[in-house]
DNA sequence: AACTGTAGTAATCGACTGATAACATGTCAA
DNA sequence: TTGACATGTTATCAGTCGATTACTACAGTT
């Protein structure tokens, strides 16, 4: 009777233990930011010990910028994904999309936090390549104008900003949320709102 | 001959020495997030020893509550600033005024960061509140359709966005940066570009 | 079956940070 | 003048966090 030992994780190869880490630490670090995050959240997140990550990553830092490189790549993935149909309608078939991210734990909040860390000389390069490759995509791929990539962008940070806040709750004494989600969400209120997390919620 | 003590910061009455605290805590939580600052580089910033600045807030939360309350208290001001004239062109005087508070430090950043925060209980009730107060002036005093203020705030994220990403340093070859500021601020690039710090500066 | 590289953990360290306590000095009313 | 309050500091602590080291165990090859 061989007794079970147990207090390790299951054994698995280094590159799936990788990518099952950057999923737990993206919604980690989409939760509470990233200089909010430890290591040792995201390994808990993750089920694996603390120096297991910095191990496969080198340092925290190295580990957030996979994390929000791989957040791009998939914004970019799905953005592409919508662009057969319609030509007239690329625009909200992306705005769908975009919103759908929501689902994908801290894909939204990782993006909108790396925009705020352009003054990190690592993670700021990234940021900054990111944000380009989206607008590239933009105006190559899916043929916007200078204005109406601009709109769109801006349109995605203002969704940013909505959820980032929590505004989606009951704050009815705090804010008219209702009418900003419905000037911010013209048609996709209600999904949107059963997306997203209140306040104080773990998300 | 009396020697000159000057450990000490010269003397001021309270009130004062708050106001000039939270100046420099809005520059300072501005540059590098919430999180990423402690109340000691605060108290740097003032001048002032680091127990003195926990005594006087309390703790650094409630510190940082106040910073962004004031800003947000500042940001209507000067929109309020910027209502008399011609109907019709309110709107681009606001705009303005936004980008004008790019001069005053951290006042832009700290609200941007404040919008990432909503989870945190007591942050996040400060941060929907100025939120709100916010849309409700968009409302009320400067006239604005739902419609109208969605943009108007959409555009503001954006330029918290640009700003935060420091994408106004020369980096021609990870984004075609003059077009993304041109497609931002129509007729304000060079005014911006002057005002805004570049990478790695300390803002 | 033994060897070897890979997957993973426990223990621990040094640096940092927010907060507290105790103390010092300046100001002002009576 | 004196005493009482307000302004401000030094010293220090207890907790936290990222990283390092040293170890264990499993898996595949020959």
């Amino acid at each position: 009777m061989t007794v079970e030992s147990v207090p390790t994780a299951p054994r698995m190869k280094a590159a799936d233990r990788r990518e099952l880490i950057l999923e737990a630490a993206t919604a980690v670090f989409g939760a509470k930011t990233y200089v909010g995050t430890t290591t040792d959240e995201v390994a808990r997140a993750a089920g694996v010990s603390q120096p297991y990550v910095v191990r496969l990553f080198g340092t925290k830092e190295k580990l957030f910028i996979e994390v929000i490189d791989r957040a791009y790549d998939r914004m970019i993935d799905v953005f592409r994904a919508a662009l057969p149909g319609a030509p007239e309608a690329v625009g909200d078939r992306m705005g769908t999309a975009y919103t759908e991210l929501l689902v994908e734990r801290g894909m939204l909040p990782v993006v909108a936090n790396s925009t705020a860390l352009g003054g990190e000389p690592q993670i700021g390069r990234v940021a900054r390549a990111g944000f380009s490759r989206i607008w590239r995509f933009l105006r190559d791929e899916a043929g916007f104008t200078p204005e109406q990539a601009r709109e769109f962008i801006a349109t995605g940070m203002l969704i940013n900003t909505i959820v980032g806040l929590r505004l989606t709750g009951d704050y009815g004494d705090e804010v008219s949320a209702t009418e900003v989600l419905d000037a911010c969400f013209p048609d996709a209120v209600e999904k949107v709102r059963t997306l997203l997390p209140a306040a104080g919620e773990p998300w």
